[in-house]
DNA sequence: CTAAAGAACATATCGGCGTTATGCAACAAT
DNA sequence: ATTGTTGCATAACGCCGATATGTTCTTTAG
């Protein structure tokens, strides 16, 4: 009675040829029939193992959200919490950086732009998985209240703050927004501190932790990464076509 | 010598058309057969007077910026200049609520998207010819500096990062992410308030000029908003078809 | 007033897109 | 061995943006 009587791993392996055509050459090169290409089968592959394009893209979006969760998990939780939500944001725009369209799909794709990617639509449940990542966010809000370095009493509405500020960022800096002198960077870094000053934070205090985040950064987030491309990523990207069926001659040759 | 001898009035209208159909029917609903069919006219209209569908999309950007011009220009300027940029803030709220569609062209259907509208981008000119709509904030981001409201030594860079900030928040509202009881509303109204405290204000202060900036929208942003949909916006939108020449029958109906 | 030159446009077409209908080949169950 | 199901290739449909071609109208020159 299983619903799913296909491959899995064959599904698997369409998501990462379409993972890696997104990544590498853009929402452009995301069609049926470049998939059907690199899959070495025809478009049908999409709509059996999919039903549509947008489906395809949606299990990207939650493969997307899933790779920012891992993200979130590799910052250790230390006694100074306001460092631990610094690096939090760090590890949320390395995660963009590192996949800047598939971010892009997951937060422009939606129902903000609507014809990107054939018309695809992220449903209200899509969005509320994403949103579900925040509760490290929301967690590391708390702690940074309880160590008295927050001053706000709503640890859910601080992580909202910290969610759009940094967010709002990376959307212009991938948008090619933000240019020297006032470039990504050092807008980032002035947003870091003035982020936690806002959250009642003292300014001695905030640029400390922001500093000490920023040390942390190359040890739990920027090395070895957050998995592969597919997520379990160890399947060879190729379709096993069942058992090795040959596209069968029917007309043979007679193209010309 | 001039360079176009098409008449404005009609690459007006079509600019008219064109904005129409992306702000009530979304990206999908603008496609050049849609336009032609709108302006009663054949699909070349596009390309004879924009060359191609990506120009008539930037020319749209363009007026969007125009149009964010001035929402800011409708802002006072008062003696608490912390209460005029936190209505800076929601001017540019307000905007984008009035043109979801066209601020998502604007901010994710460039660089980020690529593939949305026809694979149109953006070019360096016209980003740094939105960011000019910034010197506005980072005015006011002086004068918050001068009355001692603001403790950062850098207009520019606040300005920065109120707008990321509030762009942040617009993206993920437009985008669906904020619902109750953390909807956009009460976000906005908390990021406003962090903002001004993270750039230096006091609680107190940053608190009462923003509940004085909430008292000013209806009045100064919006209360007969920025002019109408296309910019001058009182041409009739229709192309004039020169002399109202009729699509000639040609071959008559012998199609068969 | 006429005739050449050029601009604006309609038509038809091309290649590509997402999607669907059809039918065949391989498997599973009897 | 027969039958039913499943997975997929093929071909087609209706869109899309873009372009090549040729006709008509406007402008200009003589």
């Amino acid at each position: 009675m299983s619903p799913r009587r296909l491959d899995p791993r064959t599904r698997a392996a369409i998501i990462d040829i379409a993972a890696r055509l997104l990544a590498e050459e853009g929402p452009q090169a995301l069609t049926t029939r470049r998939i059907a290409t690199e899959a070495d089968a025809s478009t049908m592959v999409v709509y059996t193992y999919f039903g549509a394009m947008s489906e395809l893209v949606r299990q990207m979006v939650h493969e997307g959200f899933a790779r920012l969760q891992r993200y979130f998990t590799q910052v250790r939780q230390t006694d100074d919490p306001v460092a631990d939500m610094a690096l939090l944001g760090r590890a949320y725009r390395h995660n963009a950086l590192a996949n800047p369209h598939l971010y892009a799909v997951m937060f422009g794709g939606g129902a903000l732009g609507g014809s990107s990617l054939g018309g695809f639509a992220l449903t209200d449940d899509d969005r509320q998985h994403g949103r579900y990542t925040l509760s490290d966010v929301v967690e590391c809000a708390r702690r940074c209240l309880a160590a008295g370095r927050f001053r706000a009493d709503d640890a859910e509405l601080v992580a909202h703050q910290m969610w759009s500020a940094v967010h709002g960022l990376i959307t212009l800096e991938l948008g090619g927004y933000l240019i020297a002198p006032y470039d990504a960077e050092r807008c980032f870094e002035a947003q870091l501190v003035s982020l936690m000053v806002g959250a009642g934070d003292t300014g001695e205090a905030a640029a400390g932790s922001v500093a000490e985040s920023r040390r942390r950064f190359s040890a739990e987030i920027s090395a070895a990464g957050a998995a592969g491309p597919g997520g379990g990523a160890h399947h060879s990207a190729s379709v096993p076509s069942r058992t090795g069926r040959r596209p069968r001659p029917r007309k043979a040759a007679s193209a010309e």
